[in-house]
DNA sequence: TGCGTGGACGCAAACGTTTGCGTTGTTGCT
DNA sequence: AGCAACAACGCAAACGTTTGCGTCCACGCA
C-alpha cells in the first residue's frame, strides 16, 4: 500500500535510482541486483506512484473520451472499444459528458493542460469552438476525432464511419430484393451524415441504371415523430415509393408507424431500412433492417491512434470504417417466416 | 499553457508560496497583493498543475466508476449521473469496464494505490473478490457501491434501488387494473434482484387479501429466450395466470412473443409488466409497461457520497432509491386507443 | 520610547519519481 | 604491470505544488 521506491532501495541496499532503472528495464544495472530488486518489489507488492512519475515525465497515462451524452446509444459501444484498447495499452479512460454545453467542452480541453492527460478522443463537432477562435491547430498532437469529422484545416486526425458507403449498401440491398423506387426520409439537412447517406443511396440507384429510381427525399429532425410526419406525406403521394430508407432508426420507427396506419405491411408492401441498428428495431411487430455502425471499432481505433500520438508517433491518415447491414424482415421481399428474433444476439 | 506558479510569483514580485496561498484563498496574504495575483493569474490564463498538487496533497481529483460493461443499458444513465455530480464537485470521472473479468476488477482497485484516485464507485458484485481474500474492509473509506449491495460486513456504503418495492408497485398496479392471478417470470434465481422483485409482488398480493392470488413463479436466465420458454410453459397450464410480471424487460419481450404465438392479446387477454424500462419495450406491437429504475440518481448520489468520503466526511447510512412505474398498454385492462408512442420521451 | 502583538510574507522541505552525470570497481588488453 | 574502457551504481537536481515555520515590519499601547 505504502511501498515506495526508497523502501525497496533500502531493502536491496542500493539507491533509489537503481531501483527505478531496474524496474523500468533500463540499462545500467547488473543482472543479479536486477533480479533481487524485482523479487523485492513483487514481495512488497510495489506499485509506482503514477502522479510522481507523471510529474517528471510530463504526461500521465490517461486518455479522455469526450462525448455529448453517454446515454445516446451510439456512445457506450464506442466507449467500450476505446476503454478496452486504452487499457491494453496501459492507459486509463476518462469519460467526459459535455451535455452539448460548449463550456463543458472547453473544460474538457483544460484537462490537457491542467491534468496533463496524454490525449483526448473527441466525439462532438468542434466547428463551433474553432469558429470561437480556439487554437484547434495546436491540438493536432493530442487529439483525435472519433466518429465525427475534424474541423477544416485543423490537422487533427479522425476516425469515422463511411456514411456514403452505408447509403450505397442500403441501395444495393433494396434493389436486390426487387424494390425499384426508394424514397429517403432524412434527419436534419444541416448534418453531413444525413446528406452523405442520401448521396450513397443515389450512387447505388444511379449505378443500377433503369432497374431503380430515386424516389422523393425529405428532411426533418432525428426523431420518431419527424419520421412519422415525413412518411405520412410520402406515402400519400400518387408516386408512392415501394421502399423507404430512413437516415436513422428513430425515423424508421416513425415510418413503420405511418406504414402500419396506412395499412401497408413492411417487407411485402413497403421495404424499410433504418440506420444505427439500435436495439429497438429488433422488437417491432416486423423487425426493421438497419445499418450497423462499427462504433466499437471506432473507439478502439481512435484509442490506438491517440496512444500512438502520445508516444510521439507521427499522425496517421484519417481512417474510414465501413458499416454493415443487419437484414431483417422489413426489407425482405419474400415474406419470411413469422418474426423469430431468437437468432439475434441479445445483450 | 506553460504558466507556472513561479512565473506569476516573479511577475507579482512575491514568492511562490504567497501565490499559492492567494489563489487557494488561504489566509496570510494581504488584500492588495491578493488582487494583484488574481489579476495576473487570469491574465496569463494560469491553471494549476493537478499532478504536482496531488503529489503533495496526496489525492488526485478523480473518481472511478467500475462497471461490468458500459454497453449494458443500465449503466450509461448511471455513468451520466455520476459524471455530472462529480464534475459539479470538481472531480473527473474515470470509466472502468471489467467485462466481468475478475482480473480487470482487481486492476481497477489498483488505481486507488497507483494513481491515488480519490475513490471508486463500484457497480459489480464484490462477493467473489471478498471470498478471494481481498481486504474489502480497508476499502470502506474510498469505495461506495452503486446499484449493487456491498459485501456482508465490509462496512462499505451502498446506494441501491429498492427492488422489493418495485415488485410491490407492480403488484398493486396489476390489481388495480383488475388482474387477479399474476405469475412471475424470473431471471437467475441466484441473483438477489430476482428474488426481491418476486417477494415484493407477493407482498402486494398478500396485502390485497382475496382480491389477488400469486400465480406460478419460475426462474431462468436474464434473456429473451428464457422469458419465451418460461412463458410458453406458464401459458399452457390449466391454471393460466391472467397477468405476468417479468423480472426483466428482456424476459418480458420473450413473454410477449409467447403470448402473441398463443393468440393472447397483451393488455386485454394478458397483463404484462417488465423491469428496467429499456427503449425496446416502447416499440413492440403493444408497448410494455415496465419499472423504471432511477439509474441517473443512483450515479449522482453515489458520486456525492464518494466525494464526501474523499473529503473526509463520515460514511452515511446506505441509501435506497425508489423505482417508478412506466405504464403502457400491456397492462391496461381497458384496451387503449391504438398505440401512439409519440408522447413518450425519445432520445 | 520601548515592548509586545499580529499580519504579511519568504524559506525551505516535502511529495515520489526520473535522469544526467560523476564515481567506483572490474575486466581485458598490451 | 599499467592503462583504457566499460559496466554498475550513487548523487543530486528536477518536475510544480503545498505548508510549517521563521522573519520582518508596522502598529498599538503603556
Amino acid at each position: 500500500m505504502a511501498a515506495r521506491l526508497v523502501e525497496i532501495a533500502r531493502m536491496a541496499r542500493v539507491s533509489a535510482a537503481t531501483v527505478s532503472r531496474a524496474l523500468n528495464g533500463q540499462p545500467g544495472v547488473g543482472e543479479r541486483t536486477r533480479k533481487r530488486i524485482h523479487a523485492l518489489a513483487a514481495q512488497v507488492n510495489y506499485a509506482p506512484h503514477a502522479n510522481a512519475r507523471a510529474l517528471v515525465t510530463g504526461r500521465i497515462p490517461f486518455l479522455g473520451l469526450v462525448v455529448p451524452d453517454i446515454t445516446n446509444p451510439f456512445f457506450p459501444s464506442l466507449a467500450r472499444g476505446a476503454e478496452e484498447e486504452a487499457f491494453a495499452l496501459g492507459y486509463s479512460l476518462l469519460l467526459l459528458n459535455t451535455n452539448w454545453d460548449p463550456d463543458r467542452l472547453r473544460h474538457a480541453f483544460d484537462l490537457l493542460t491542467t491534468r496533463r492527460v496524454a490525449g483526448l478522443m473527441v466525439s462532438v463537432p468542434l466547428d463551433r469552438l474553432a469558429a470561437d477562435g480556439m487554437d484547434v491547430a495546436g491540438l493536432a498532437r493530442s487529439v483525435v476525432m472519433a466518429g465525427v469529422p475534424a474541423p477544416e484545416g485543423s490537422g487533427i486526425g479522425a476516425v469515422s464511419v463511411d456514411d456514403r458507403e452505408g447509403g450505397r449498401r442500403v441501395g444495393r440491398h433494396l434493389l436486390e430484393q426487387g424494390y425499384s423506387r426508394v424514397g429517403f426520409v432524412g434527419g436534419s439537412e444541416a448534418d453531413r451524415s444525413s446528406r452523405d447517406r442520401l448521396e450513397g443511396l443515389r450512387d447505388a440507384l444511379a449505378q443500377a441504371g433503369s432497374a431503380g429510381a430515386a424516389g422523393p427525399a425529405t428532411f426533418g429532425e432525428w426523431s420518431e415523430a419527424s419520421g412519422y410526419r415525413q412518411a405520412r406525406r410520402m406515402l400519400a403521394r400518387k408516386d408512392r415509393p415501394d421502399a423507404v430508407f430512413a437516415a436513422n432508426d428513430l425515423l424508421a420507427l416513425g415510418v413503420a408507424r405511418a406504414a402500419s396506419e396506412a395499412g401497408l405491411r413492411l417487407g411485402t408492401d413497403l421495404g424499410l431500412v433504418g440506420y444505427d441498428d439500435i436495439e429497438s428495431v429488433r422488437w417491432t411487430a416486423i423487425p426493421i433492417t438497419s445499418v450497423a455502425q462499427p462504433e466499437f471499432d471506432v473507439g478502439r481505433e481512435a484509442a490506438r491512434r491517440l496512444a500512438a500520438l502520445a508516444d510521439g508517433a507521427e499522425p496517421e491518415a484519417d481512417a474510414r470504417l465501413q458499416p454493415r447491414l443487419s437484414v431483417r424482415a422489413s426489407s425482405r421481399r419474400q415474406p419470411a417466416a413469422p418474426a423469430r428474433p431468437s437468432k439475434e444476439k441479445h445483450r
